[in-house]
RNA sequence: GGGGGAAUGUCCCGAGCGGCAAAGGGGGCGGACUGUAAAUCCGCUGGCUAUGCCUUCGUAGGUUCGAGUCCUACUUCCCCCA
């Protein structure tokens, strides 16, 4: 298809979001004509989204800013199954009081990147749970089984990678596509919701949905996903020394945020540039030309223009000049990631190992007492010679001392009495 | 129902004549080189009150001075025959 003529599609289109739709041309058709309802599901699995689910939450963001409405299906139900789509193994099963409260950590989320409320375009959060967990079983096999081919469901790569590895696949599981194509059903008669949105796993579980309202209420329903995103050297998106990118705050700080994205491969800066941030396309052009040295200058552009989004400008500007008088000038940069030890503690005799574990900058004292070996570890700066040295007062500047492990971890310990 | 294989370091894959904290990869961490990048090279990659002690090879027992390794039972998975 040429160049779609709603604004949503464009966008997507230039930007790089699309990875296959049911029916480009119609939808854009259907998009043209006015507001549309689109959804995206996330499961509560965690109390937080990390950066894996950053595609989803900027094409939603997208869908708001270009006059429609977007839905955020909260899998309240659907979490207390397990998504089996290409995974070899069932997942733990969750408790409701669990799932509960990784819903409220998720909304959480969902209020910085859209605008929540009643008008037309403003998005709105419906919890699955509320029509799955009242559904009764042979009622809803009478209603619904008849439409699904075990055949057809058996087909789709999303399982059919788990049977050929003879991997088991409970019925439990199994019912997850069936479920979720029901969630489509119910929010296209009380929602007007025509378009389901996800990541490229999702396409059996989406094309489930909109076989079910075809044939049910004889309604066209479309289906588009995002292209599953690898770092340019093939790794798994959003892993960082500790542990997933979150999205939440209390998980994540903003300043370790920023470095996240300041420390991308050059490879990756144009397109996160263009799936990540809100800049004109011609800017993110500017800034992917840029090579060498240069092209530094786009990376702290680029971790500024996300780490706004997810947290707010002013917490943007804060781990941007944290980072700056940490790694420009050296300083002990009030923003970094810190941990407070009391005097007493000092006093009755800290080790450069124990306060390493303590910062969680090791794991154990044996692996500080490793990084130390290897050169790994500074206090204040400068070389830890020995891990079992004590740390004392006399190591304090205004109260506090700064650790750092390799050349970008550091953390602050405050001492207060 | 019968026969044959497999399970290894709490990230993964994988070798392991009865002396094993257990080869080799990948990944991760650190160092050198750089640009807070990549590639490359080097080191590290169970814990502790640390020249020693403790815990690890699917589970539970057994043989042995000593078991990842041998025996028995069990669990799960794979293959072949019915």
């Amino acid at each position: 298809m040429s160049t779609p003529k709603s604004e949503f599609l464009k966008t997507l289109t230039e930007r790089g979001f699309i990875h296959q739709c049911t029916d480009l041309a119609a939808l854009d058709e259907r998009l043209s004509l006015g507001p549309v309802a689109a959804y995206i599901g996330f499961d509560a699995t965690a109390d937080s989204l990390h950066i894996g689910s950053l595609v989803q939450i900027m094409t939603l963001r997208w869908l708001q800013k270009c006059g429609h409405k977007p839905v955020v299906l909260i899998g309240g139900g659907t979490s207390q199954i397990g998504d089996p789509s290409f995974r070899d193994a069932s997942r733990p099963l969750l408790d409701g009081e669990l799932i509960a409260r990784n819903a409220a950590g998720l909304r959480q989320v969902f209020s910085r990147y859209l605008t929540f409320g009643d008008g037309p375009t403003d998005a709105v959060t419906v919890d699955n749970a509320d029509w799955l967990d009242p559904l009764r079983y042979l009622p809803f096999l009478r209603h619904f089984g008849t439409h699904f081919t075990i055949n057809r469901m058996l087909s789709f790569d999303s399982v059919r990678q788990r049977l050929e590895r003879e991997q088991p696949l409970t019925l439990l599981e199994f019912n997850y596509m069936v479920l979720q194509a029901f969630d489509f059903l119910e929010l296209s008669r009380h929602h007007a919701c025509v378009l389901q949105m996800g990541g490229s796993d999702q396409w059996g579980n989406i094309v489930n949905g909109i076989e079910l309202a075809r044939r049910i209420d004889q309604r066209q329903l479309f289906g588009l996903t995002t292209p599953l995103l690898t770092t340019s050297t093939g790794a798994k998106m959003g892993k960082t020394a500790s542990g997933a990118v979150w999205l939440n705050a209390e998980k994540l700080s903003p300043y370790e945020f920023w470095q996240f994205w300041r420390n991308v491969e050059d490879d990756d800066v144009a397109r996160f540039l263009r799936l990540f941030t809100e800049l004109p396309l011609d800017e993110v052009h500017r800034l992917g030309q840029l090579a060498g040295q240069e092209i530094n200058e786009a990376k702290q552009i680029l971790a500024m223009e996300a780490t706004r989004l997810a947290h707010g400008e002013e917490a943007a500007r804060d781990a941007a000049e944290t980072a700056r008088r940490t790694f420009e000038a050296g300083e002990h940069a009030a923003g970094l990631p810190s941990i407070d030890l009391s005097r007493a503690e000092l006093d009755s005799g800290v080790t450069v190992a124990q306060l390493l574990v303590q910062a969680g900058l090791s794991a154990s004292k044996s692996e500080a007492r490793r990084l130390v070996l290897n050169n790994g570890a500074r206090l204040n700066g400068s070389l830890v010679q020995d891990a079992d040295t004590p740390v004392t007062a006399g190591d304090l500047t205004k109260g506090a001392l700064k650790l750092t492990v390799g050349k970008k971890r550091h953390v602050l310990v405050h001492v207060s009495d």
